[in-house]
DNA sequence: ATTACTTTTGACCCTTTGGTCAAAGGCACG
DNA sequence: CGTGCCTTTGACCAAAGGGTCAAAAGTAAT
């Protein structure tokens, strides 16, 4: 049950349980902020119960990192080469303006994380990650040769667009309290400020 | 002392000792990730010795949070609404990333707050941060509706310069992983890809 | 050197925490 | 219905955590 590979229908059950309960708890505490107890409760299953399930804290974690890594980079992944430029990174950016705004916690889950040095996917971001941009900024880089957007740092751009939209679900609660409690959900104008900024910035000068 | 006033030389002394090494230890653990014991460590002082200058942990992060605060602020209060548009944004945007890179533990001390729900300081977002942006939104449209930069929403580009500021502080070590250890250094071309943006995006249209 | 005060410490306390274990309680299938 | 496996639990443990306290060790000014 180390790696838990669900085989029954009670497992499949309470494993989403618990997975569920942990990233609440994660994305709140950070991982060593979080307890065993808490994410039991929040599943509603004795403490006992859920460690049948995961051997240790860091398996549950561990568990839900790796789940969430690959979901996480599947627009960028997805960004064609083949594409038209401009239209390829708006799509980009929607969808992960998106992910902030349908899963805040997943996102908040790895903002933990790694501000505090991304002690358990260090490495993963060492390889997978920096291989993964490594490829598309090589794409970018192509389409600013070919004078079809506007020259910058393709690595830059990049973060940019990670960090303009994770700031909606990573500070949501700085977002709220800014803009105040009639404003509820910041989205429509976040999607149209940040399609504007990327639009005159991206678009080759005429 | 329960909020130190620093009287003699060696409370001045072991309150900053204290004072950096919780700074240390809670941006990278988060509140309740962090411990006594490890500041006390970080500072080179026995547990107890330090609950004398500090009653409880709580008052250690109030403490710095509420030093800090004001300090974090400053570049956006500075913020002239007689000056020239784009250059008083740009001189912001310089001064908020030169920020990232000097005291990247307290970014990520507010970092670790916020992504957390800002449990100890929500109050004073909703009060003091929200008034001092509302009324540096209130400068921008004054530029924006003077054709002196383009149109866009105030508070969305504020928080545009937050995020993408603070992005190499809170997420240092995932800029390092993906960049890769030959490029040690990544803020000047932050900075130049940054100013690139803003003045693309705000330059208006001739 | 004495006195009055500040600073430091070792020992200690109670609670929380991650994790174990043996036994009890379900469930499914022949 | 009985057998064998899966699931759940209460009791328990050792370590770590926040915090206390009385006594020892400075410090400074007379």
């Amino acid at each position: 049950m180390n790696q838990p590979v669900a085989r029954t229908r009670i497992q499949r059950k309470n494993i989403r349980l618990i997975s569920d309960a942990a990233l609440s708890v994660f994305s709140t505490y950070g991982f060593r902020g979080a307890t065993v107890d808490q994410i039991a409760k929040e599943a509603n299953l004795s403490k006992p119960n859920l460690l049948y399930y995961f051997p240790t804290k860091e398996a549950i974690h561990r568990h839900l990192l790796s789940t969430l890594m690959d979901t996480w980079l599947d627009p960028l992944r997805d960004m064609d080469p083949d594409g038209e430029p401009l239209e390829e990174i708006l799509t980009y950016l929607r969808r992960k303006l998106q992910m902030s705004r349908d899963h805040p916690r997943e996102s908040r889950l790895f903002a933990n994380e790694i501000v505090q040095g991304a002690p358990h996917i260090l490495d993963l971001l060492a390889t997978d990650l920096k291989a993964l941009v490594d490829d598309k900024a090589a794409t970018l880089t192509r389409w600013m040769d070919e004078g079809r957007i506007n020259r910058t740092d393709p690595h830059h751009l990049i973060f940019s667009i990670w960090s303009l939209t994770q700031h909606y679900a990573d500070f949501e609660v700085q977002v709220g309290a800014v803009l105040g409690p009639e404003k509820s959900d910041p989205y429509p104008e976040a999607e149209a400020y940040l399609t504007t900024l990327f639009t005159r910035m991206l678009t080759p000068d005429a």
